[in-house]
DNA sequence: GTCTATAAATGGATAGAC
DNA sequence: GTCTATCCATTTATAGAC
């Protein structure tokens, strides 16, 4: 949209910013982001490129704002899981509102998940990233602490398996109805808190 | 080595074709491999894009090579797990393999889980990667079966999980000695099998 | 908002000398 | 086995007309 508060667009008034970024965020995850250039972009949407020029400043542009939105969703969950009153909430909670943002905004979070550190945008995404994982950890040790985590298991390396389990849903996971997002939050608690294995 | 049965090299007589394959793998790994030019690789191992080029034919042979190591493991591994007697010697004889191969390979089989299919060589090698996944996914299923595996668990989600949990380790392991990998395959197994959550 | 045309740089790869 | 020099396709991005 053009205005803030405008109404949606009529009729085929061409391309507008919004439909720029979707559209590249879809195309950077299913090429890879330094594979897809900007005529495979302009190819896509049917218009040449100084028509796309005309709407964002570069490339790297779409790729920011799809991270903004990644990271700014993953903070958002972390931040109202360390609001909640006991440790074993805490860290349910991590793992559901990352589950949520990952399914919510999949696109976005995948191309996060991606990144090597290749400019000086990738690499400010990936501090923004090694934080939320710092203070994870944390929320995991808080919790095997208070007996709620397998004494026996090194809490970085657990953290980084259910991360690890929670964040590969990205590579299958589609918002079309295949697979319910609120069940694979469940399925992801089995898996993570219980394990494969029924009760002996 | 440029001969089969040959000695180890003496001196300095240049580069050979090993050289190559290790300093590309990494390098792609490290940056991305399309975000990766011959130039990169030619900074990096001190020399000229010919003389690269003497050693490999193209860019692509290098990530070809990698790749085959990298299925070869794997598949060597699945051979191996199916060849056990049992259903749940075939569960856990897959995770240790696909672990043990992850920790040995580290840099060729994370080429191979960062592939997006850009041209034939990608898309045949993931062609061979989804067969993998495919038997393990029935490995999973017939474990179901006997019990093993929790009956609420839909099985096609619980191999993505588990397999996304061993998978993710390439991000993070580096055969440094910091971890050590036969500690991880355990607590992989751990977590896989029986959850972060201790018995209540 | 979109177009044609083009700039300026970099990509993978090769020729041929030493 | 390595070099200098170069080819040619493609890249991101811009200028200026409509």
């Amino acid at each position: 949209m053009t205005s803030a508060a405008g109404p949606a667009r009529r009729g085929r008034p061409g391309h507008d910013r919004a439909d720029i970024i979707r559209a590249g965020v879809q195309i950077f995850n299913e090429q890879g982001y330094e594979a897809t250039s900007v005529s495979d972009l302009t190819g896509r949407l049917g218009l040449t490129k100084s028509a796309l020029y005309h709407h964002v400043d570069s490339k790297e542009q779409i790729l920011q704002i799809a991270l903004e939105d990644a990271l700014g969703g993953l903070e958002e969950a972390l931040a109202d899981a360390l609001a909640r009153p006991t440790a074993g909430e805490r860290l349910t909670g991590i793992i559901q509102g990352a589950v949520r943002v990952l399914t919510e905004r999949q696109p976005q979070v995948t191309l996060l998940l991606r990144l090597r550190g290749n400019s000086e945008i990738e690499s400010a995404a990936l501090a923004r990233r090694r934080s939320f994982d710092h203070t994870v950890a944390k929320l995991v040790r808080e919790a095997q602490s208070e007996g709620l985590v397998r004494a026996e298991l090194d809490a970085g390396v657990a953290t980084r398996l259910i991360f690890g389990m929670i964040n590969s849903v990205v590579e299958w996971y589609r918002s079309d109805g295949a697979v319910d997002p609120e069940l694979l939050c469940d399925e992801i608690l089995t898996v993570s808190l219980k394990g494969l294995a029924p009760r002996d």
